[in-house]
DNA sequence: TCCGGGAATAGACTCGTGTCTAAAGTTGTA
DNA sequence: TACAACTTTAGACACGAGTCTATTCCCGGA
């Protein structure tokens, strides 16, 4: 990918945000027609439609890390942190569906997205293994194997998060994120 | 869908067998010619491509809910059989890689794939939505949204089951139970 | 044995879509 | 101005899904 003009870009990423959740289904010719573009001068830029998706998710992707990122460093102890950070992931899916509806599709096929799945590890996966880590040290969590557990919760977020975009078209943020949080720190026995 | 004869059934079946996680991406050409079974025949039978990998996956899930449901309707109290839930569909993962690269696709996109999406709910969802209510019931466990919960749940099994076939081709079972699962019944705060 | 009718299949055709090629346009520089 | 290098683009191409038509195959009943 020779990274397009700034002009370009504008105008593909306006396009990719009227796009929720459908972004792999649409042709190259849509896309292209929608940004007013040529379709050639997308070739020319991007070394296919793999890399043209890659693009959208991957400015998806940096908006995210902003949002996570903050939850992360923020205040409080290690499961404040956690919680906020579960919730950011919310929050963001919330507001870029595409994020939990076709990151799955894209893990699926690592080899062929592996810019965004190496970007998503980093801004999705990695702030909570280290949370984990971190509180596992402090003994303020209890953490067997921190990266299963961090990819665990994630999954689970984004499952909840697709199951609601599905069946409703948006996700009941504040509800969701006061059952499904404590449910998934505490767990499903009794303490 | 005409319910295919026995026999094309068979060599259809044998065939996506052999494709484990790549089913969506083959072609309808590609696999007539592998059950060396005319395309057009394909075609006489299946209304279409979605309609014959819908057969794959129905059969696949099929097979799934013996394993599962065997282990929602063992021995043992509540919690037992959650963790044998859990582990059964974690072992059907593995055994047939296309329940967990796939269905994340087919639940987007819901409205292609009715059928094997409700068919999903009720072999790999319902089983946990149950269990959580009768645990809920009977004190032994905490939920607040059964729904909810057991979403959460098959969502971490099949992001870690995905990571892992992912990276490794193969799911380490016997580790792998051992690690997640506890840690989705216990949660991660200390007890 | 012949025949009618449904099942099965070959083969051609349309249409949409991803990708490439080659030409035209543009810009910077000697 | 001349030229080279890069940008941009139109148009062609290839391939796969899906459809349709016209045979061929097969079976049960007269």
């Amino acid at each position: 990918m020779k990274r397009p003009p700034e002009e370009l870009a504008e105008k593909l990423l306006a396009v990719s945000d009227q796009l929720s959740g459908t972004d792999l289904d649409i042709s190259v010719d849509d896309i292209a027609k929608m940004a007013d573009v040529p379709r050639a001068t997308l070739y020319y830029y991007f070394s296919g439609k793999e890399d043209l998706i890659s693009f959208f998710l991957s400015d998806k992707l940096h908006r995210a890390s902003v949002a996570i990122g903050k939850a992360v460093a923020g205040e409080g102890n290690v499961v404040e942190r956690l919680e906020n950070t579960l919730a950011a992931l919310l929050k963001v899916m919330m507001e870029h569906p595409a994020l939990c509806t076709e990151m799955p599709g894209a893990i699926k096929e690592a080899a062929k997205y592996t810019e965004v799945v190496n970007e998503a590890e980093r801004v999705m996966l990695a702030p909570f293994r280290e949370l984990l880590i971190e509180g596992k040290a402090t003994g303020e969590l209890v953490i067997e194997d921190a990266n299963t557990t961090a990819i665990a919760l994630m999954g689970a977020v984004n499952m909840v998060a697709m199951f609601q975009l599905v069946q409703t078209g948006t996700i009941d943020l504040e509800n969701t994120t006061a059952v499904l949080i404590p449910q998934l720190i505490q767990g499903v026995v009794p303490r």
